[in-house]
DNA sequence: TCCTACATTGGACTTTGTCTAAGTCAAGAT
DNA sequence: ATCTTGACTTAGACAAAGTCCAATGTAGGA
């Protein structure tokens, strides 16, 4: 995620201190902040960074494609970086870990036609749930 | 979905006029309501119904394993009294509407092993996601 | 350097959901 | 049939997550 901000400015964004920083925070870790941690992780690199700009930038971000919006307990939604290679999550239902997989074959397949109800099926999202082996072991 | 009064009451219900109106809601349609659709259907056939007690019976229907809470859209989560057979979720990606689907196949079996990084995977949730014929139309 | 369209800010506002204290009532006990 | 009691309901305050807006600031081209 390096030319992140690279490829964006060939988008015609404007490149900000805000935006520079949101994109570091995303880009350090491969854990899945709420828009709240990315806010809080954020002014500490630039302290007056308004909460605003942060869901505008992530809005901006995912509506790119740059970035996944992640929504897996109904609480606050959960941005994930690795928007490059489809993937799926397995989360740990009790810790509530989430980890990134790769199950096999075409899943929008796995939806016969008459089940599709006219509508036009774009994506498809699963979640894999069970006790990570931390947990299993408690 | 009409033993379910009796069956609630066999563990230990008190059966008030509140939960009978909420279990007749979730009971009369194949959508999947969000609690304030559900407080509204419900005070159209009992007025002075709160939205606190909705959201406690509502509540206990899911603890109690007769209703599932579906979460798609990070917005407000909505009630699924199909809870007894299982099924995956179409959501309609502009007007959120839910709609119960069954995909083909063992879906667990979709994740390798070797991607399983330890987990004793117990459950998979999919959701399809694609405009509706209303959206698509307008 | 100057301009200006785009970005940021802070705070008010909305939506969704939770909590509490006080009042009410279903259903078993008498 | 009435009483009693603890579970249930209520209204409204509160909280968390997110959106919107008018005023202000600034990146990057001319």
């Amino acid at each position: 995620m390096s030319d992140l901000l690279e490829r964006l400015r060939g988008r015609g964004w404007r490149l900000t201190a805000q935006r520079r920083v949101v994109a570091e925070v995303l880009d350090g870790d491969h854990v899945h902040y709420t828009a709240d941690e990315v806010h809080a992780k954020a002014a500490n690199l630039l302290p007056e960074i308004s909460r605003a700009t942060v869901y505008n930038t992530l809005g901006e971000l995912v509506s790119l494609g740059e970035v996944l919006e992640v929504s897996t307990d109904g609480r606050a939604k959960r941005y994930d970086p690795n928007a490059h290679h489809a993937h799926q999550h397995l989360v740990c239902s009790r810790c509530g870990t989430i980890r990134d997989v790769h199950p096999s074959g075409d899943l929008i397949a796995g939806l016969p036609a008459e089940e599709r109800f006219g509508f036009q099926v774009a994506a498809v999202e699963v979640t894999y749930r069970g006790l990570c082996p931390a947990c299993a072991a408690a």
